[in-house]
DNA sequence: TCTGGGGTCCTAGGACCC
DNA sequence: TCTGGGGTCCTAGGACCC
């Protein structure tokens, strides 16, 4: 019979630092942020020696530290846990399963099986032995009763939650238990009288769905319940943007300082997405006033920006259905632009009068020219009332072709 | 509780077109 | 000239997750 089953490793970022300081065994650890307390930042994961004195993720780490005086503070270190990752996920494909990577630490797999907890145990085993890490195990019927299982598994253990069981188990609880209902959603049913799992998955569809919209509304009685998808997949994700932002230390009061920020989120957006090397539609800038204020504004291009065509190409071959093209220089790589015109007028401005048909085609730039001046063009739209907290510049790409069609 | 960074999806209003 | 209705695209914001 066909199970899903979502694996989970415990204290993830907390285990893969403990792992490589053995030091730190059994001691409260708290990682988030650069590490420093006294900075701005907030708790990534935190050992359950430091969860026992109500420290969480999301917390900010100032909060974790009054909490925990003894706490040990260590900066977050993502390559490293990408790494790890890579070494569980790839553990977890030695076993008889599809595996669809769900995030840094977790992943459902899909098995044929008679013994979905003797498979549970085989998977706990594999990751202990080949990572070193503690890992539980929830078995479902479909994705998110196997999600939800995990949770009562945690940690190091295995549950299972299926049809059967899951209004017994789930209809007492407040439905942000549920994955996908949040805190604020949870006040918004409170305001209709609903409370619980079990009353959710009673309430009237059309009043849901007046509430929170014909998709979101019908969709949280479904979750209720325990509803869902059971098709696990081991089609690589392919991202739909790319983003860099950055909380400072220190609010920013000077327009000169955002713009200098901004360029370099730009650039580093730009290396990600030519790394990548697929075309990008969109551009988006985000900005956090003081206290909170987070507001964002984006630009479709005039056309997509495409890291394949600029730069040093190697002329392998003229550019496809080049029909009637307008006499572009194909030109080499160029020694970078002397000067960027300062003002804001770069896009979208009409052609100045005088200037007649043959109109000099602005040098071909590289990605990161383009993506500074676009994102300095959309940060210009921002009214800088307040000091501001952060700035983030993020790429959406054109949407890859539909699979299966070619041409 | 003075609130990171990187993502995804849904909603709603306005513009524009037929 | 006081008015229709639908479809699609663009933009901003909200909510959620890890």
């Amino acid at each position: 019979m066909d199970w899903v089953l979502h694996v989970d490793l415990d204290q993830f970022i907390a285990a893969v630092e403990i792992a490589r300081h053995p030091e730190l065994q059994g001691e409260p650890v708290v990682v988030g942020g650069k590490g420093d307390p006294a900075q701005r930042g907030v708790v990534a994961t935190a050992s359950y020696e430091a969860r026992a004195f109500g420290v969480h993720s999301g917390m900010p780490l100032r909060t974790a530290q009054r909490k925990c005086p003894d706490a040990i503070f260590l900066p977050s270190d993502s390559p490293a846990y990408e790494e790890v990752s890579e070494r569980v996920m790839a553990a977890l494909r030695e076993l008889p399963v599809v595996v669809e990577v769900a995030g840094w630490d977790e992943a459902f797999l899909g098995a044929d099986t008679d013994d979905p907890e003797g498979l549970a145990q085989r998977v706990r085993d594999i990751v202990r032995e080949r990572c070193g890490l503690e890992s539980s195990v929830g078995i479902g019927d479909n994705k998110l009763r196997a999600k939800t299982a995990t949770g009562f598994a945690k940690p190091g253990g295995i549950h299972r939650l299926t049809q059967e069981d899951w209004l017994p188990v789930m209809a007492h609880r407040p439905p942000d238990a549920l994955w996908g209902i949040g805190s604020r959603t949870m006040g918004k049913l409170a305001e209709l009288g609903i409370t619980t799992v079990g009353e959710l998955a009673a309430a009237d569809r059309d009043r849901l769905a007046a509430r929170f919209g014909p998709t979101m509304g019908p969709f949280f009685r479904v979750l209720a319940h325990g509803w869902g998808d059971r098709e696990v997949t081991a089609t690589p994700y392919v991202a739909k943007s790319r983003s860099r932002e950055t909380t400072f230390q220190e609010n920013l009061t000077d327009r000169d300082a955002a713009d200098a920020a901004v360029r370099e989120l730009a650039r580093r957006v730009a290396d990600d997405v030519t790394a990548e090397g697929r075309p990008v539609a969109r551009v988006a800038v985000k900005v956090r006033f003081a206290p909170f204020l987070t507001r964002t504004r984006s630009t479709t291009l005039p056309e997509p920006l495409d890291p394949a065509t600029e730069g040093e190409r190697p002329g392998e071959e003229e550019p496809r259905r080049s029909e009637a093209e307008s006499p572009e220089p194909r030109e080499s790589p160029r020694s970078p632009q002397p000067e960027q015109p300062p003002g804001p007028e770069s896009l979208g401005e009409p052609e100045p009068p005088g200037v007649p048909e043959l109109r000099a085609k602005p040098e071909r730039t590289t990605v990161g020219d383009e993506l500074e001046r676009a994102a300095l063009a959309v940060l210009d739209r921002f009214e800088f009332d307040r000091p501001v907290r952060l700035l983030g510049v993020r790429a959406e790409f054109v949407e890859p072709p539909a699979a299966g069609r070619e041409e």
